[in-house]
DNA sequence: TTGCACTTTCAATGAATATTGAAAAGAAAT
DNA sequence: ATTTCTTTTCAATATTCATTGAAAGTGCAA
């Protein structure tokens, strides 16, 4: 069975990480810059990434600080470099809650406040469209709300013997 | 408090839920559509979604067939009537359900394909880059391998206790 | 078998998003 | 306080993605 070299490999990974990432709306550049990181096993400059991925200057700059909002890449300092150093935590387990928790964050929740303020509206209860508008509200936010709850007990906000399984089960 | 009516309660729905499905990576248009048939009680033609959502012929007849794809909207047959009518199926547990098992088939299967061709590479166990990337990859493996067999239960293509306790809890 | 009602396709166009790179700002070092 | 190295910003540009609409396709019905 054919083995490919490391940097093959390694540029297989970027470049599908990248195309994945945008099927789920993040910037391609984005994801692959993490991909990046994530198999670098030190830290690395903006330099480094401009020069092994080929993008500009300002391109590596914004996503990676967009990176950190994410709380998924940190800056590291080194002593005696001038130049900011950068590294993705390479606990995948914990990334993947961070994500999950940011994206609820950013999506979920404002989603249910959109849900919560078309809870009820004028007009005859009768109507057969009042009556599926109402009903359909009610039930994306059950299902929300669910959701919700669920990503929450995931991602630890509650510990509990639930997690527990769940967390002995899956990890 | 100030309650909107129905028209303008729909509108604002989807709206909304056109600008979130982008954040998915769904088309917007997409999003609308589907929007647009979950509130409306009676099956409506495509002329009806042009009107209403004011998008051309094309884009209508485009995005509904994607919406079919993906097994949320259905044709609908209405004796009588020469055009075709469309329905979205108003359960959203099962349309989420539904949606879940899509998205896992598109994306998460063939992401665990990719990582089990990066499984081992050429060169040196010892070298550092090797290491980390083999690591990385291991890892995220078994962390897409996890997620699937949670949706696998969630979406309930094995029943036993453990889901039924899931759905219990959060439906 | 021709016309009609409707659906589907897809090249051209438009809109949204991402990327560049040069200029400005910031931060050590001399 | 000036030079030098580094980071950040953002208007201009390029790329990608979505939409249009006219033409081709389908199939029913007279």
């Amino acid at each position: 069975m054919y083995k490919m070299k490391l940097t093959e490999a390694k540029q297989q990974f970027i470049n599908s990480w990248g195309a994945f990432g945008t099927q789920w709306g993040i910037n391609r550049t984005m994801a692959q810059i993490y991909a990046l990181l994530l198999v670098s096993p030190d830290p690395i400059t903006q330099e480094d990434v401009m020069e092994q991925l080929s993008i500009s200057r300002g391109n590596v700059n914004m996503n990676i600080r967009e990176l950190i909002g994410w709380g998924i890449v940190e800056r590291v300092i080194i002593s005696g470099e001038r130049k900011e150093h950068f590294v993705a935590d390479k606990d995948i387990w914990k990334a993947s809650t961070q994500i999950i928790k940011e994206r609820k964050k950013r999506e979920l929740d404002p989603m249910l406040k959109m849900l919560a303020q078309l809870e009820d509206v004028e007009g005859d209860k009768k109507d057969r469209h009042v009556k599926q508008f109402t009903e359909v509200i009610k039930d994306i936010r059950k299902m929300g709300a669910s959701a919700e709850k669920v990503l929450d007990m995931m991602t630890g906000i509650e510990g509990n013997f639930f997690t527990d399984a769940l967390i002995k089960m899956f990890k």
